[in-house]
DNA sequence: CAATTAAATTATCAATCGTTAATATTTTGC
DNA sequence: GCAAAATATTAACGATTGATAATTTAATTG
């Protein structure tokens, strides 16, 4: 992570730090959960003292909470220019493909997404990935009314619910590809970031999309 | 749960006790996680003091894994009988909808496998799961080789690795489901152990292997 | 019913948790 | 370069964790 490209402006000392934690407080909270995590971890990992942290982050919870934001702000911007740019039907259906690439540049972020849906349900951490999956919904049940590409039965409660499990279908085959790691270097001996298995991964979430909108 | 039906032979009260321990548990496990959880608040749910689980479970650990095994029991059970029954190819089309069935009787189960797949790698929990999928690999695996339903390309390894990322799709997919109880309810307004909505999955759940199985 | 075993309780333990206070050390901006 | 601000450290805190010992209560069995 830590994303030190060229878009690095000058960032002072601090800032640095500040993303190195973020950077340990990833890969732990993904590997271990949010309780399973302790700060000692988290300090040892970016290679400063427990208290430290606090200079960087108010408290635990508030360090979770920027370690989701910082890595659901690339899906929900990449989501907005996607619906933003085009909205015909078919760029929905490569959403699934784009997100595989996103997830693939920082593959723990997946487990995070998972754990905070699970979450109890006042966390600010489950709030964030429901709010964007809200958006995502809120945009398929757009484009599908506008389209009407699939079976619109007249009761919209119906539809919701149809639609909803799509949606949430999508989600799981996305984020659970990569939640899978272990589970396939077991089965196939191979590993989930080849290019191979993406390619086959992305022609497996194309296939489902075509399969539901046939109804 | 606790599975005090006709079948419940004269248990002794310790042994009644142990079933409300592991139902306590089950519960507090999936919602929380494993770290998340405390024996205080299993002992409580239970209706008992804390150093009283002790008579029963040597560990917090041990009934971790009590848990877990009095889950995945059942659905080792159904796809063993699964298997030696009839092998033609449809029955193993109908797998998803039978292990749907058997998680809507326990719905909490789907988040305890799927935090089992995540934990650390030589955990007995993880263990579990992982050799649960092993066996449905195995069994697709013979039962492709035995049908050639499927696009044999000659490679094994190819073949495996995308027998591996299907078997996991729908692994995601019927788990998934259960994980995804509350985001359902905000976004559709409804549950999603609906009959209606059950119905629904499972017809989604045979579209996708039907897409599969076109290759 | 009485004796034995099983199961529950109270009290307590060391270890670890997240967090704070007080202080020392760097970085930063003029 | 020097003052001010930012960032680090050491030391310690109350709370909670999983677990044990000693003991009392309840259940099982002959």
């Amino acid at each position: 992570m830590s994303d030190t490209g060229m878009t690095a402006k000058r960032q002072t000392k601090g800032e640095k730090t500040a993303q190195r934690i973020l950077d340990a407080a990833a890969d732990l909270f993904a590997s271990q959960g949010y309780d399973g995590t302790s700060l000692r971890q988290i300090a040892q990992g970016t290679g400063i003292t427990e208290p430290a942290l606090y200079n960087h982050f108010a408290s635990k919870q508030a360090l979770y909470e920027a370690v989701l934001h910082r890595g659901l702000n690339p899906m929900a911007q990449a989501l907005a220019e996607h619906i933003d740019g085009a909205s015909r039907l078919r760029d929905y259906t490569e959403l699934p493909a784009i997100m595989t690439d996103l997830l693939l540049e920082h593959p723990q972020m997946a487990a995070l997404f998972q754990q905070a849906m699970q979450g109890d349900a006042n966390s600010l951490g489950t709030q964030l990935v429901a709010a964007w999956l809200e958006r995502l919904f809120d945009e398929g049940r757009r484009s599908l009314t506008r389209y009407g590409a699939v079976a619109n039965s007249g009761d919209r409660d119906q539809d919701n619910a149809a639609l909803a499990i799509n949606l949430i279908a999508m989600f799981n085959l996305t984020t659970g590809y990569f939640l899978s790691q272990r589970a396939f270097a077991t089965l196939a001996n191979g590993n989930i970031t080849d290019p191979d298995n993406i390619a086959r991964q992305k022609r497996l979430l194309h296939k489902v999309i075509r399969a539901m909108l046939v109804s």
